[in-house]
DNA sequence: ATGGACATGTAAGCCGTTACATGATTTG
DNA sequence: CAAATCATGTAACGGCTTACATGTCCAT
């Protein structure tokens, strides 16, 4: 119900092929919003339909044309009617979780293993967003229009990381007193 | 592939009937996991197949029968094989976070009421779990076994909690501050 | 020549959500 | 007397994942 609202975002910030569209959601929009190119090039598909993007083909020697998807009015029409929706509550999936919550009847070696590797991942990416967010947005009080929706979202991910982060390493501290 | 593991981990702290389970996703499991109670039958059912619970029938007057759900032991080895299994990355999906990338194409005023709703939400959470935390482990040093965790689990939906609700008092401040 | 990036999709199956269905007991 | 709680499910639909399918260009 809502990865089209997520094209649309990333439509509007830029036109792309579904090939694009995968790839940012194995990067940037990823980081909160996960689809497959099989998912994208369906509801690509779907959104032309109903008219919320237009195609333009883009024909290339030796591969499938590029077809080049840009929002259309109505698109950002229904970006704006979605956006005064309420938000659902997040849906939460953590196997981390039941696996901790399940301690006694879990294999502990095991469990510390998955714990130091999960700190050391929360510890790259908060560092990779670190560094993104010094190189992209020095100066946080003078953000325009554009950058200020990447910005704050960017923060997002780096209290996401860092609140991730301090629960494996206060986890690791619980299991290895013992 | 996991809400088998989230219930097993459950039946192990207690036996319980399918509506048990579906309560225990509304409240305490269900802070890291969701799930219905129409899910939860269909899965209790696979898992009477597979061996891994097996179900007392406990007849009442006027209402179905309770059907109390236990762990097997193969349930139990089940636990500890899935435990030893790489942890795949979580699955994020933050329709907040689409909104607020999409800011210059979205309805700012609705944004800003959603904003300081979940800011709002966040802060209850938080406390309600602070107060769970001081009542239920009022000494984190001195865990038993069977505490640590659940307690660890508390912490992270602390942490989580604590992120949300600053993530949101920043978005606040910058979107207040146009 | 092997593998990765580019570029598009189809198909099968599982999982999850929403709606429907039943019916007694307790609480306000 | 209405609504919530207890207690079980079925059915339809849609979304998502995984596997399959094709073919070129470029770098190692």
């Amino acid at each position: 119900m809502a990865l089209e609202h997520a094209i649309l975002v990333s439509l509007a910030e830029r036109s792309a092929t579904g090939y694009d569209l995968a790839r940012r959601f194995d990067a940037s929009i990823g980081h909160f919003w996960k689809a497959t190119h099989q998912q994208v090039y369906k509801v690509l598909a779907r959104m032309q339909e109903q008219g919320w993007v237009d195609v333009e083909l883009v024909a290339q020697a030796g591969r499938p044309d590029r077809k080049v998807h840009r929002i259309t009015d109505a698109g950002r029409a229904e970006l704006r009617r979605w956006s005064a929706e309420p938000i659902g509550p997040e849906v939460l999936r953590s196997s981390f979780a039941v696996a901790l919550r399940g301690l006694p009847n879990v294999d502990r070696d095991a469990l510390l293993a998955h714990v130091r590797a999960r700190r050391d991942e929360h510890a790259a990416t908060l560092e990779a967003y670190e560094k993104d967010m010094a190189r992209t947005f020095p100066d946080p009080d003078a953000l325009d229009e554009a950058a200020l929706g990447p910005y704050l979202v960017l923060r997002g991910g780096i209290l996401t990381e860092a609140a991730g982060l301090q629960w494996c390493e206060e986890t690791l501290a619980r299991l290895e007193a013992r």
